[in-house]
DNA sequence: TCATTGATCAACCTTCTGGTTGTTTAAGAC
DNA sequence: GTCTTAAACAACCAGAAGGTTGATCAATGA
């Protein structure tokens, strides 16, 4: 029973985490990062995206590689062209995973925020009931 | 003149790229980014972060040293202790960096959308007329 | 058929990363 | 003082990442 998505169990999280791994891997490294913005305008192939860099095909190949198999891009084809486009479905997937803990913390530092000021509006009164 | 933030000279590029490098590099680790999830319920010592994992403290200590020099956590000082405090302004940072290219590019299919139901649309009355 | 073009595969090298063990520093506690 | 505890530092090792060069595959066009 219960092998589905929303299981906590084992085999999900192991996917999970290894969906993360790759696709904030392929994020840290400025290549990889300027062929996002390149193709956030349209795809494009690896010839065009390997031009405005000072490295080898072959290694703009293997960045593809990296993003492809992180899966924020995919590779269709066209005649002997493989254009590269954009899923922003996985880049979405990241700023989930991102905000569920940013906002939590950032939502703890307004309610700090708010218990100090209550407490420093306590000890306001209190100073004029107990001072000398 | 213009040697400021706004300029897209190669100085500042770099510091962005050192700075995306380091924090999505950080983020591409399950045990990082666990210790991201505990430090979202609050501050914690290097001995509290390292006690759910099955690897060294002085790996634990490494692990976190990756995510200060990515500037997503701090640490402080609390007699012998310290804890170690979530930075949400960095993860901020990253989520920009992502939504600024994930929603040129979901916008793009909107777009892409609505030509392609204005082309079926044309192409419906087009039917009509010239059908045999 | 054969040459060209776009792109991948394969082997190799160097550097970085994640882990270990062992030692040292720093702050309290006795 | 000495002992304990929290944590960092240092040296080392195996494996992965990013880059290169050279060879190969696949689709097109003469």
């Amino acid at each position: 029973m219960a092998t589905d998505g929303e299981e906590v169990g084992n085999q999900v999280q192991v996917r999970d985490d290894d969906m993360l791994d790759s696709a904030f891997l392929a994020l840290a490294d400025p290549v990889r990062r300027r062929i996002i913005a390149r193709l956030s305008r349209g795809p494009a192939t690896v010839n065009e995206l390997a031009e405005p860099f000072a490295i080898t095909k072959q290694a703009v190949s293997k960045h593809i590689q990296v993003l492809e198999q992180a899966q924020l891009v995919t590779r269709t084809r066209d005649a002997q062209r493989r254009p590269v486009h954009l899923n922003p479905a996985r880049l979405e997937a990241l700023t989930a995973w991102i905000d569920q803990y940013r906002l939590v913390r950032e939502e703890q530092f307004r309610s700090l925020d708010a218990v100090l000021q209550s407490n420093a509006a306590a000890r306001g009164t209190q100073a004029k009931d107990s001072s000398s």
